[in-house]
DNA sequence: TACTATTTAATTTTT
DNA sequence: TTAAATAGTA
């Protein structure tokens, strides 16, 4: 056997790490140390090599672009299409077995998934039908209270209420929720996986199967799973299963979400023996960024410990710019990128990083005034679309007649007459009666219902019958274009006003396409429908599906995760907003935040911009800030201030602090005052510094007083003390 | 039922 | 500020 194409292209790390024998194995891996790498010639290894059959390998994966990087490159390295290898994401994977094995897990064989859209207008409808008031609890928090003990693997009787009564009714709600899911044959994402354990768990014959085939579990971004896709991952692996994980500690930034780096020393006590490699050469990032990261993260104190370094350039020192407000930075960020763009290199190869979405709009309000182009990550994606949710709700409604979700989506959509009222009489009888709404419309119409009212229930159940019999036996494009057109979505979007609605029907025909452009997996055992609802429910799809275009990226770093590029700014380096302010006070938070950050260094592989404003217009209000504490831990020797006007860069002193960039840009800088500084005034007591003006005698400040208020003092009349 | 005024709250995101 | 959700009005 040649193993050269498999190990040739490795350092030693990298190479032990493939090459370990049949043991538990725990990679820990660098940003930009080759993970994929790893992983995917392990996969190659373990087949080619050691003989090991394509089926017996399980790959997971959390996002499906991930998860299709795998594949290609496995097969890419194998040089052969590897069919019935099991990759996917924990969901993707778990789906797979629950539809396999639908009645073990107790659901009907059309069952739907919902997304967290569908999820919180379950909730909503929920607390109308139990009349909860939802003063007490916003439909968003009980979403987050079921996901969150969903993803801690707790059924409602698991949990315990300790005698708190606001808990109490908590758990009822989600047993309610469960309820209306399993009665309409609805599962939401946290629900996969935690079927698929409960599947596995209580089936000792498929357990005992999945362990015979699965013997070798590769796992990606192990520091990510939550605790019900480790405990999913440590069933299946059993006794005799080897499980190979790689993650790294540093990067776990999805704790909110119910992820546990813990399950890494976890992992190390749930498999005694486990052999641990750490990957530690980075083969992204300039010798000064990586410098500049380690020491950033070397502040966190639960960490496992590693510091990467390169055998590359030691780079350009990163550049530090004090901006004067949001405007300010975008017009120098936008300078930059003028320059970068300006010497020949790609807009693709940049990308602006920040710690929330709402900071975007200034920086694309300047690309868009500087003719720019510009792609922002995030936001909705194709599948989650209002319209395609709608279209995709008639054909699920086809599919299952009693997914009560997309029932009371599209009921009255186009409006057709069903209104409030007659939903309402719905609600309450599919309550009583303990049915879905299919059948409570169906009841009451013939029943309860005036004739107006029942009439337009009576066309709506037979328009959903009639779609259902005219599309038996088409093509699935054939049966998402009918639809589209039968249910009369095409002319309720046509009567939007402006591009909304243009736009809107677009996307209708782009479903279509998709469609057509589905094949579904005859392995699978469902209709190639239920497949395509599926598939639309689990990949959501590009947020554009625009062609490519050269563009500047522009994202959160959570989105960049993973990603790279040649120049990278993070902008908003400020106290408050990164670390953000409700994370600021936990010091897991803060470790978080500051990993986060570590990250969002770590995308760089050539040059670093790292920009604050000392006032930044937040919900309306200015604010004023400190830089980033982040900023100060990095080493002074890997920072160069940049100065405005002046184009003199300067490297800074023992700590980094910020300066006014020029005297004669900042009134009242010869007093020593700046916007944000604390002062004290005899009378008004403590306050801050919101604006200044005017020249010597005549400069005046404006103070935010903690207790008189806002006022303009004349500096040389105020006997101000700075604090 | 659709449009308009008012209120409210405001990280991070994948599946 | 602004977006979304709710309440009120035509």
């Amino acid at each position: 056997m040649d193993v050269t194409p498999i190990l040739d292209s490795l350092n030693d790390a990298q190479r032990q790490a493939v090459t370990s024998p049949a043991e538990p194995t725990l990679v820990i891996a660098g940003a930009g140390s080759g993970k994929t790498r790893v992983l995917v010639h392990r996969a190659a290894w373990l087949i080619d090599v050691e003989g090991v059959s394509p089926q017996g390998l399980l790959a997971v994966t959390f996002t499906n672009k991930a998860a299709a990087e795998m594949r290609h490159r496995i097969e890419a390295l194998l040089n052969l299409p590897v069919q019935h290898l099991w990759i996917g994401t924990f969901h993707g994977l778990a789906h797979r077995m629950l539809r396999r094995h639908w009645r073990e897990a107790n659901l009907p064989q059309n069952f739907q998934i919902i997304d967290s859209d569908d999820q919180i207008r379950l909730i909503k409808r929920l607390f109308k039908n139990l009349e909860v008031d939802d003063s007490q609890f916003a439909p968003k928090e009980i979403q987050w209270f079921i996901n969150a003990e969903k993803d801690e693997g707790r059924r409602p009787q698991h949990i315990d209420d300790g005698g708190d009564p606001n808990l109490r009714q908590k758990i009822s709600l989600y047993a309610s929720y469960e309820e209306v899911c399993q009665r309409g044959g609805l599962v939401d994402f946290a629900e996969l996986l935690l079927r698929a354990h409960e599947l596995l768990r209580d089936n000792a014959e498929l357990l005992g199967h999945y362990r015979r085939r699965f013997k070798h579990l590769l796992v990606d971004e192990f520091q990510d799973t939550n605790a019900i896709q480790y405990a999913w991952l440590r069933l299946l692996a059993g006794a005799d299963g080897v499980p190979f994980v790689v993650g790294d500690d540093d990067q776990s930034i999805y704790r909110w979400r119910g992820a546990r780096v813990e399950h890494i020393h976890q992992f190390q006590r749930d498999f005694p023996g486990t052999r641990v490699v750490k990957l530690e050469q980075n083969y992204r990032s300039t010798a000064t960024i990586l410098n500049a990261a380690n020491a950033v993260i070397a502040n966190n104190a639960s960490r496992l410990g590693k510091n990467l370094w390169t055998d590359g350039a030691e780079g350009e020192a990163i550049r530090v710019y004090s901006a004067y407000n949001e405007r300010d930075e975008s017009d120098f960020v936008i300078g930059r990128l003028r320059d970068w763009i300006d010497h020949g290199n790609l807009r693709a190869d940049s990308a602006i990083l920040y710690r929330s979405n709402a900071q975007s709009r200034v920086l694309e309000e300047g690309l868009i005034n500087a003719g720019i182009p510009y792609r922002v990550y995030g936001g909705l994606r194709f599948f989650e679309r209002m319209e395609i949710k709608d279209a995709l709700a008639y054909l699920r409604l086809i599919a299952n007649r009693d997914d009560d979700s997309s029932f009371e989506r599209i009921v009255n959509k186009p409006t057709r007459g069903i209104g409030a009222r007659t939903i309402d009489m719905m609600r309450s009888y599919a309550r009583a009666n303990a049915c879905s709404l299919w059948r409570a419309a169906g009841a009451i119409a013939s029943d309860d219902l005036n004739g107006r009212a029942a009439n337009a229930v009576n066309a709506f159940m037979s328009l959903i019958e009639r779609m259902a019999r005219e599309t038996d036996g088409l093509e699935l494009q054939d049966k998402v274009d009918h639809v589209i057109h039968l249910s009369g979505l095409v002319d309720f979007f046509k009567k939007d006003k402006g591009e909304k609605g243009e736009t809107r029907i677009e996307n209708l025909g782009e479903l279509v396409s998709a469609a057509k452009s589905f094949t579904p997996d005859p392995a699978e055992e469902m209709s190639p429908l239920d497949e395509f609802l599926s598939h639309a429910a689990l990949e959501a799809g590009e947020g554009q599906a625009d062609a490519w275009e050269d563009c500047v990226q522009l994202m959160t770093m959570h989105s960049a995760k993973g990603l790279e590029f040649p120049l990278v700014f993070i902008c908003g380096m400020e106290d408050g907003l990164f670390p953000h302010q409700r994370s600021i006070a936990d010091p897991n938070g803060l470790e978080e935040e500051r990993r986060l950050c570590y990250v969002g260094i770590t995308r760089a592989k050539e040059m670093l911009y790292i920009t604050h404003a000392e006032q930044r217009r937040l919900h309306g209000m200015d604010n004023f800030s400190q830089p980033s504490r982040f900023i100060a831990e990095i080493p002074v020797e890997h920072i160069e201030e940049v100065r405005p006007r002046v184009q003199v860069t300067r490297p800074m002193h023992t700590s980094y602090s910020p300066r006014r960039k020029s005297a004669a840009a900042s009134p009242g800088s010869e007093m020593g005052v700046r916007l944000g500084q604390r002062v004290r005034h005899k009378k008004f007591g403590d306050g801050v510094i919101l604006n200044c003006e005017g020249q010597g005698a005549h400069a005046r400040v404006e103070v935010n007083f903690e207790t008189a208020g806002t006022k303009w003092l004349v500096l040389s009349y105020a006997n101000l003390d700075l604090m």
